[in-house]
DNA sequence: GAATTTAGTTGTAATATGCAAGCGAGTTTA
DNA sequence: TAAACTCGCTTGCATATTACAACTAAATTC
């Protein structure tokens, strides 16, 4: 079984805090798949083009649920679908997926990001974020 | 001994592009210390809180310099040291870094960060980046 | 030139990840 | 109402990554 034990550095640094809940891997490419590509299904994220394993996925959904970072419920529409949602303190990540994305978009020739991403990003920051945040609640609001 | 490859998941997201680089348990702490914390030499960068291994260090310093992130140079005062600098592409992370860092800390209770720096942040991203960026350069430069 | 410091490497054990197969609960079909 | 089908996982096992301790080569100091 995939441990759901953190690695707990504990040294009072918030970029090491920060980086026990989401400094792996995967965690900040699923948050990415929810956040940005407004996916909220377990097949859904699977579908990624990274091609995250099962058991990797469900151990940091659960992770992200206990972290406050997201929510579980069950979707209404299909009892056997769960949906995934992301908290407040979630959401609050926002900026630091697309400032990581900015910066990616920048020094990646081959990026398939919008041509003029990162610049609207530096030109604006606030305004990008609440475009982004604004088109997520609509999506989730279906 | 510690391999270099990188993951190369390659899917052309800027975020994912950006995680190969970046996305694993230490790369980040790292370039903490090297960034935020003015640290320079092996031996300073080992003795962070988090207590990295000698060879997971020396791992990600030759990878960080393959990636064009810091320059490794001799130090002039004392031949035996290396001196690890960050290239321009590699102080662009200092935007991603200081949104970690306001995020761990207004989410961790027990955060070391100064009170008021996530505040500070928040108001004014660009004037304090270049804050913590002259700081910096005022060190580098002794 | 002997002792010390620096920046690593090497070997081995522990841990995390990747992959394929399977399983139980809920839903659809007949 | 029962069989077949989804969906969200879990399990077992192989591989990859990380942690820890010991050791080494090059440069410096005494």
């Amino acid at each position: 079984m995939v441990t759901t034990t953190p690695p707990c550095r504990q040294s009072g640094c918030p970029i090491s805090f920060s980086l026990d809940i989401f400094g792996d891997r995967w965690t900040l490419l699923v948050l990415r798949d929810l956040f940005i590509n407004g996916k909220r299904r377990f097949q859904e994220l699977r579908a990624s083009d990274e091609k995250v394993a099962s058991n990797i996925l469900a151990d940091r959904l659960r992770r992200l649920e206990a972290d406050g970072i997201i929510v579980k419920t069950r979707d209404p529409e299909d009892g056997r679908k769960f949906l995934y949602t992301g908290t407040d303190k979630g959401l609050a990540l926002l900026p630091v997926l697309l400032e990581i994305a900015a910066w990616g978009a920048v020094h990646d020739p081959d990026t398939a990001a919008p041509p003029d991403f990162a610049e609207r990003f530096f030109a604006d920051r606030a305004g990008v974020t609440a475009e982004y945040l604004d088109r997520l609640r609509q999506r989730t609001a279906e």
